[in-house]
DNA sequence: GCGGATCAC
DNA sequence: TATGGTGATCCGC
């Protein structure tokens, strides 16, 4: 059945893909068929739109070659003793979680937007939006719209025709950043920056130290922001959300937390993006919930899906190490641009020297040399293509980047291009082992030496990550295809006031975590925490994200053994011997249940661990699956 | 090590 | 009137 799509017949994906959810809700000014309806006639023919078109069939491809090694998979295969075992390993996973720390997530909300407003509050109530040919933010306003971050300007101006398109001022951002983030480190001075108007904070000392409950402290916090910025910023403390001003809090147990979680859409857990959405989707996982519906699939499929990091999404534990930017794990540093398609060698070469130059500056400034060169360049199909070289020394100068890129460029030659870029990698670090290097020796040899710095972590397991969500409005994010921005939260202005919006989630606090988490916390993007790049680079409000949040138990150090049941959730206060024999009788006893038709969601035991490894940096594994069908289209010019 | 992909912000 | 920029990670070669 490979007819002519018809021009109409647009895939649901698709069609969320280049609008975004946003469900009619009460409120819009627009109705959202009719917003979809105006972005894909604006989008319609485009090259742009052509490319995702393409994406979007390859896709579709990949899903019908995982099915299909799904069905061989469990052909003859006895899944419940799979969900036995499955359910062992959950087991494993629910003793690891640590609910001592007490994290919250913050983001600003419509940044952007709000900054510029301290500086023209005359746009107060006016549909404005932030940003070139690419909205970064849009106004409250603006959204009810349509109007989203990641949308090209003139189709926001077809949604909204009074739509006031603001330039954006870096500076400024850079500066209320700076505010915020000085504030913020009062209560906990070792933040995690995810961008300049997002981040993490563990506020487990402050709390102890000022003898305050979470919700206390998040409400100060909020309220200093407020006062001292005049911006306000959405905070969620484990599993929170603010609600009417703010704070909503979540219990921190187990089961409030699984619960929590199971109607929470996978798309809102840091990691599965559009594409993994529609992978996990094929299975039949739409939500943290259903991961356990299919425990036994997901496990056999384990390549494709990394159960690990899904298992322990649907517990909602994720990492709980909440620690600053640190300049060694820097891995890349490169400049991009984009441009109207040129063919020329000479235009194609003067935009390659630009970014050359560009990027020199920031290596320079910022202390690094690579040693390996990597070529970017967007066809004017929009499909991208790297080449990259690797040499014996390092480099960061203008000349020999522009040199190497030129290398590299000239065989790709004739091509049209809209888009080129220089990336170095395999970094040294000009600035280390010096003065900076010896303090931080010190400074770990320091806190070796102090062993008891507080134990802190229990057994050591590898890897950390976290899910998180939002919830509440169920899809509101997703815009444009290739931007994600975020738009913090939809709005709903017949609900609350827009002013404080609302946002929530979860970050699962899990208990081991490693020296080293591949990357714990969801990004932390830019160097340090507020830091937006100087010109017009990017940046733009976030996504949500959850932060949370962990038992607050009076005493810091170990709380008590209490464990919940994973399959009858019950609190037990016992070591992880007793839990397992209560585990053992749980499950036989849900065995009776269901033998007896009792649909119950738990089954049994099972054994041992298991070896799945986790994506280190958003945690899904890479669902792959590729036979082999190279883009069939064009190869590269 | 390289190139393609996906994701976050 | 034509859809961003920076950085990271993972997979399969």
């Amino acid at each position: 059945m490979d007819h002519p799509v018809a021009s109409s017949q647009l895939t649901e994906s698709l069609v969320k893909r280049l609008a975004g959810p946003s469900t009619g809700k009460a409120g819009l000014a627009k109705d959202q068929t009719e917003i979809n309806r105006i972005i894909a006639e604006a989008s319609k023919g485009s090259k742009f739109y052509e490319n995702e078109k393409r994406k979007d069939k390859d896709l579709t491809e990949r899903i019908a070659r995982i099915l299909k090694l799904r069905d061989e998979a469990i052909e003859g295969v006895d899944l419940t003793k799979i969900e036995h075992h499955v359910d062992k390993l959950i087991v494993d996973l629910e003793n690891g979680r640590d609910l001592s720390q007490v994290i919250v997530h913050f983001d600003m909300d419509a940044f952007f937007a709000n900054v510029e407003l301290l500086h023209n509050p005359t746009l107060k109530g006016k549909p404005f939006s932030v940003g070139g040919g690419v909205i970064s933010t849009a106004s409250y306003e603006a959204r009810k719209y349509g109007v989203r971050s990641g949308m090209p300007s003139f189709i926001a101006k077809k949604l909204c025709p009074e739509l006031i398109l603001l330039r954006s001022h870096y500076e400024w951002y850079n500066e209320e950043s700076n505010k915020v983030f000085t504030i913020l480190r009062r209560y906990d001075p070792r933040l995690s920056a995810a961008g300049c108007d997002e981040g993490y904070l563990n506020i487990t000392p402050y709390l102890q130290k000022h003898n305050l409950n979470p919700d206390e402290c998040v409400e100060e916090i909020r309220r200093t922001v407020h006062a001292e910025t005049n911006l306000t910023v959405s905070a969620g403390i484990a599993p929170n959300m603010n609600k009417p001003n703010g704070q909503y809090h979540l219990a921190f147990d187990s089961k409030t937390i699984i619960d929590f979680m199971g109607g929470l859409s996978i798309r809102k857990v840091p990691g599965i993006g559009r594409v993994n959405e529609r992978l996990l989707e094929s299975v039949g996982v739409k939500t943290c919930g259903d991961i356990y519906t299919h425990r036994a699939v997901l496990y056999l499929m384990d390549k494709q899906f990394g159960l690990r990091f899904l298992l322990r999404t649907y517990l909602g534990i994720a990492s709980n190490e909440v620690k600053p930017y640190e300049r060694n794990e820097r891995k890349s540093i490169g400049a991009e641009r984009t441009f109207s398609p040129l063919s020329t060698t000479k235009d194609m070469l003067d935009k390659l020297e630009e970014v050359a130059a560009e990027l020199e500056g920031d290596m320079e400034s910022s202390g690094w040399m690579g040693r390996t060169v990597t070529l970017k360049f967007k066809l004017d199909t929009f499909q991208v293509l790297t080449r990259a070289k690797s040499l014996n020394h390092w480099v960061n100068k203008k000349e020999e980047l522009f040199a190497v890129g030129k290398e590299l460029l000239f065989p790709e030659l004739p091509i049209s291009i809209r888009l080129i870029g220089l990336r170095v990698t395999k970094l040294k670090d000009l600035k280390a082992s010096t003065s900076e290097g010896i303090k931080r020796f010190f400074g770990l040899a320091q806190q070796a030496t102090s062993g008891s710095k507080r134990k802190a972590y229990d057994i050591d397991e590898d890897e950390a990550d976290n899910a998180s969500v939002d919830q509440e409005h169920d899809n509101d994010d997703d815009v444009m295809p290739g931007f994600h921005e975020q738009d913090e939260a939809d709005i709903d202005p017949s609900q609350h006031d827009v002013d404080d919006d609302e946002e929530l989630q979860i970050i699962q606090p899990l208990a081991h975590t490693r020296k080293r988490p591949p990357n714990s916390v969801p990004g932390i993007s830019m160097s340090h925490p507020p830091a937006l790049r100087s010109r017009s680079k990017s940046a733009g409000p976030s996504r949500s994200h959850g932060a949370a949040i962990a038992a607050p138990s009076t005493t810091i150090s170990t709380p008590p053994e209490t464990h919940t049941c994973p399959i009858c959730n019950e609190v037990l206060t016992t070591n992880n011997t007793g839990l397992n024999a209560h585990i053992d009788y749980c499950l036989s006893r849900d065995a009776i249940k269901q033998a007896q038709g009792t649909s119950t969601k738990a089954n049994k035991v099972l054994s041992s661990g298991d070896t799945t490894k986790e994506y280190a940096m958003n945690g899904l594994k890479r669902l792959k699956l590729r036979p082999d069908a190279p883009v069939k289209s064009k190869r590269k010019g």
